[in-house]
DNA sequence: TCAAAATACGGAAACGTTTGCGAAATTATT
DNA sequence: AATAATTTCGCAAACGTTTCCGTATTTTGA
């Protein structure tokens, strides 16, 4: 299926034993400088592909890394692994890509095929739904080189990429409350996952320092049904208890409120001030109004994700990822939803 | 690094030779039932992984399929990357992911690590660059099971899926045509793609039909910088000759004219119409004013595509992808961004 | 000049699977 | 009851690499 031509064939070509050809081509030591020239010469004539399922089968390793994520259409999770893609692929690795599409079950049966060697390492971030985290306890502690970016698990002992989640979701929260705010709603995806938790410290410590306090109504879990989302928040947004202020802890949930609002009457940033953790900064700048966004460093945390892994999957003797938290700080850019007017 | 139980293993623990083993977790006929049954029980027990690069060599198949596309970050194709997960998850399939950035020195090496068979298949849409197609064509002359989908290759005799370019184009001129508008803006990535080629054909007919001949300063080709693509598109829009109706070819620039409207005191849909090719309709119908859309079958070219090729890979006696065109039709919806005031 | 060391290469095993072929044990056929 | 057919399994080769050894040749050192 590749181009037919084996190790074997051209050593035949050039009356050599296999062996000498492989080193040859590895630039061994052992080789004389001319009969490697001539090996590379007739390996680029001849068109010679090296094997990579042979070559995987005994080195045991597949210089693939594989990439768990929730969800492909979200501009946060292609950045992250254009940022990965970058440097994995200048150290010709290969990159297999999975969706769980926020489903647990999905991503289990990703990381139990995972776990029979076709990738040298796993970087993920987990579904919504994700709470028992058994399936990648097991894949870590089998020595499986694991880590995580965004939403992870604080559990598993590895290295883990984040951003300034509570930081910057208390000078977020902070801003809508300088920007006249009281009554702030929260948006979530689940209780369960990373992201939520820390922001949402964030946002209740907030609240706390200006002398507020959260009003249970207004803490808006959501789930996968965009509709259903839109709903609920629309529900919210036009309760006796109404928000003047509102933070989406992710990107789907501030499109999803901009939905709500444009079917009520409800004026922004007059009547209810919005801010959300936000990737895409040229949909936020085209919003109307344009959207103050929590920038991740997206690319930045796939590229950090990849250079660790390739540094650990390329050294020797390397030593175990180690148990850290990596924090990669957010910008926030005040935009139209926040002005006081 | 595997959970290092292999074949030999298990048949030791069994007491039996490895190729009985093999063929009993294979199903095959020649073990009996009672065999296969402790077979499967004990490779459960010891929780056994078949090597998939033991597997891959000896089969010469990788269960991989390659997916080789110009950009991550558009709704457009990762909705066809996940109608195409969807199905080779379904058989076992794995999926490599490369993005070209719209490079078309990318797509060569990309390409060409794709030639040593670490996948079975590839299925691609080109970059915006690529008017030398020969790294594509040597690849389908050596027989490599390849298929393209929306940015095509026409002269590459294989399976293409794309939407009726033609005909939505063609329609959706026509509606701008209807809605008042006599000078209207073609929008373009390049014009060596098929896709550009194709809707700009659509586009020239429906005013040739209406009477109306294209204004040249009106046609703009934009490149991968977006920021430029703004500032040329606001100055074809503010120029002497400036449009009253715009077809946008591709998303990304349906969005650049947004932003560069922005910068300017036109109106729409008041001084100018819009209507693009645009999959993501969540977003169309955020923008002030909502986008009139030609939307692609995203999900369904990315099934369609799957379900071709896991025929091919999986029927034992497959005859090559057939040289054609399958074409799915995309459906216009009206927003306000074209209603007539 | 002769042993020792360095250089340059070949043979063969190994990675873990699948499968052709042969053979033993069981069952069916006459 | 003897032979044929079937069932069930093991041996060994093969997939294409890399690498441990061994060895022949050349170079070095005294």
């Amino acid at each position: 299926m590749s181009s037919g031509v084996n190790l074997k064939a051209l050593a035949a070509e050039l009356k050599l034993s296999p062996s000498t050809v492989s080193r040859a081509l590895n630039d061994s030591y052992e080789i004389s400088e001319a009969t490697k020239k001539k090996v590379v010469f007739m390996a680029e004539k001849m068109n010679y592909q090296p094997n990579p399922f042979a070559r995987s089968l005994r080195e045991n390793k597949s210089k693939t890394i594989a990439v768990v994520m929730p969800e492909r259409m979200s501009s946060f999770f292609a950045k992250v692994i254009d940022g990965i893609e970058e440097v994995t692929q200048q150290h010709g690795y290969h990159l297999l890509v999975y969706s769980t599409h926020e489903d647990v079950e999905r991503e289990k049966k990703i990381i139990n095929l995972l776990m029979n060697g076709r990738a040298d390492a796993i970087v993920m971030s987990v579904s919504s739904q994700t709470s028992d985290v058994s399936h990648l306890a097991r894949l870590h502690e089998r020595g499986f080189p694991l880590i995580f970016f965004d939403r992870i698990c604080p559990d598993i002992p590895t290295t883990k990429f984040i951003t300034n989640d509570y930081e910057s979701s208390y000078e977020g929260t902070k801003h809508l409350i300088q920007q006249g705010c009281r009554k702030i709603a929260f948006l979530m995806l689940s209780k369960e996952l990373s992201i939520t938790k820390e922001r949402y410290r964030g946002y209740l410590d907030a609240l706390k320092t200006a002398g507020l306090s959260p009003t249970p109504s207004l803490q808006v879990t959501c789930a996968h049904d965009e509709e259903k989302n839109i709903e609920a928040i629309r529900a919210m947004l036009t309760s006796a208890d109404r928000p003047d202020g509102l933070f989406s802890s992710v990107e789907k949930l501030a499109l999803a409120t901009y939905h709500a609002v444009k079917r009520t009457d409800i004026k922004i940033p007059q009547d209810l001030k919005i801010i959300s953790f936000f990737s895409n900064i040229s949909i936020a700048g085209l919003l109307t109004p344009s959207l103050t966004t929590i920038t991740q460093p997206t690319f930045q945390i796939g590229e950090e994700c990849a250079k660790l892994l390739i540094k650990k999957l390329t050294k020797p003797r390397q030593p175990d990822l180690p148990n850290q938290l990596i924090s990669i700080p957010s910008k926030i850019t005040i935009r139209s939803s926040t002005i006081a007017v």
